[in-house]
DNA sequence: TTCTATGCAAATATTTTGCAACTCT
DNA sequence: AGAGTTGCAAAATATTTGCATAGAA
């Protein structure tokens, strides 16, 4: 399971803690109304709008990364150094993981003058099935 | 300038036309508000709804890709084929252009199972004036 | 003609903001 | 105590949907 380092000039707060948890227990990327539901079942509800700003703030930290899988119109959040990348079919939104990582080729060009805190990779296409179905 | 070419299944109606024409016309990638916006002002209004749905058309034909920049919380919609990735500051949201495309590396594993018709790379990090102000 | 796409209105979903009360350190 | 954080309400933004009509093939 993986574990994030808290940035030390963060307050540890109830809510931040719970909010992490539940990144580091999450299978995958996780929306903030996802991770509200979640808290609100396990009993230690949270407000949707502090999740909000407590996920802003850790990706701020470097905590945090966020994105948009499957684009479903909502971000989704994950601990940074989850490496996983994905294929995502456009049509029927199947998704194929990926092995091995491109972030390295990059590393070099930016140099010193950007610190990496995460990234991001997503390939986007048709399915066998759904290529079938034209 | 890019050029798109029009899936054949797809009927040209106007507002098609002008959505692409809009997207083709782009120096980077567009919001659907961004393409409603540019049109009525240009004086060939096309209706907010309409433009999501022709750019899901799009997406889904393979002709564009829908994705995220800035994380400014609106998608964003590119010609497939724009080969351009991002370095994002995470703190003040500045944006450094990369060159070069891991793409290649993945064709290989999806071979003939997956048609790749977009991709998106986005590395996230701190830039060295934020980093300062730490 | 036939089937699909569009305009429009209205609903739904997502994210942000203001402010008083509260909690870490 | 002081600074930063949260709960809550409410606004702002973004996206989707239903349906009658218009338009492409």
């Amino acid at each position: 399971m993986a574990e994030a380092k808290w940035a030390p000039e963060l307050k540890k707060t109830r809510q931040r803690r719970l909010v992490l948890e539940t990144l580091e227990r999450a299978e995958g990327p996780v929306a903030a109304t996802d991770i509200t539901a979640r808290l609100a079942q396990a009993g230690t509800p949270v407000w949707l709008s502090t999740v909000y700003r407590v996920l802003d703030t850790f990706v701020e930290h470097g905590m945090l990364q966020k994105t948009t899988v499957l684009e479903s119109g909502a971000a989704v959040y994950e601990l940074c150094g989850s490496h996983r990348h994905y294929a995502v079919c456009v049509v029927c939104r199947k998704i194929i993981p990926l092995h091995g990582c491109p972030l390295d080729s990059f590393r070099p060009e930016l140099g010193e003058r950007f610190h990496i805190t995460g990234h991001r990779l997503q390939i986007y296409g048709v399915c066998g099935g759904c290529e079938k179905n034209r």
